[in-house]
DNA sequence: TATAACATTAGAATTATTCTTGTCAAGTAA
DNA sequence: TTACTTGACAAGAATAATTCTAATGTTATA
């Protein structure tokens, strides 16, 4: 509980129920899995709770908002830079916590002023080679 | 005409059309954009049509479907392995046609034939920095 | 020509997400 | 305490992107 005061948000049940379900948590939920998640112990969340709160948590550097699965939103707990390793069948995603060197040259970039980077492998997961 | 053979799909007006327009296209244009684009030579031209286009090109290699955009998936048809550079306030996506030499040891791949990667570069880019 | 296979359209349906409205609870100032 | 303000919540409507369905049209081939 303590440790989630930096955020400067009010801790809400609501609020604490959601930020200790993403604690630790690989999964990479999306909105709808922590709403069902949720929904066990606070029966009467809704949706749109899930919503704000994700979208607020996103604003304060709470937590990733992931656009790697083209269907749907997933949130990862883990805000520090890292990296995916993603299973184009199952797509499940996994963390990588390796630092890439990627050499970029200014001329590449266009005159942006770079912010982060993330690299994503693509590749078959070895439960998925086994069932195919 | 020729050139899209290799695809081995049935090239009706529709689908001529939809490749011409992102033959050679930087955009990365989404659905909606090829829709609209579409409905001036091809006012029939259904969503359903632009959709089910995009997916037998996906699917047979002649697009890459983009999932940066959070809100829609984004269309580029090049097919070649490449990176983006992402301005987070515009949107604009423009490509990088550098190899990354990624170096990635054996125990960070969690026993996944890898396939392919992709490395996303984020900032702000020039024209954005000058409004803000 | 007949038939099968595929393509297209229009619109309905679905899914994920956002918005709106009313209510409630916590904190603050008088 | 009382009144006021603010932010949080629930419920459901609204929206946007995408997918599905059913009917029709087109093309290729036997």
């Amino acid at each position: 509980m303590e440790k989630y005061k930096h955020l400067g948000l009010k801790l809400t049940p609501q609020r604490l129920a959601i930020l200790s379900y993403l604690d630790g948590n690989k999964e990479h939920p999306s909105a709808e899995d922590i709403y069902k998640a949720m929904s066990k112990d606070f029966p009467t969340m809704s949706f749109a709770t899930v919503y704000n709160t994700l979208e607020t948590l996103r604003d304060k550097g709470g937590v990733l908002e992931l656009t790697i699965d083209p269907n749907k939103k997933r949130y990862d707990p883990n805000t520090a830079a890292h990296h995916h390793l993603i299973c184009m069948k199952c797509k499940r995603i996994i963390d990588i916590h390796k630092e890439f060197s990627l050499n970029i040259p200014d001329e590449m970039t266009e005159g942006f002023d770079l912010v982060g980077n993330h690299v994503e492998l693509y590749g078959i997961c070895p439960k998925c080679k086994k069932s195919s």
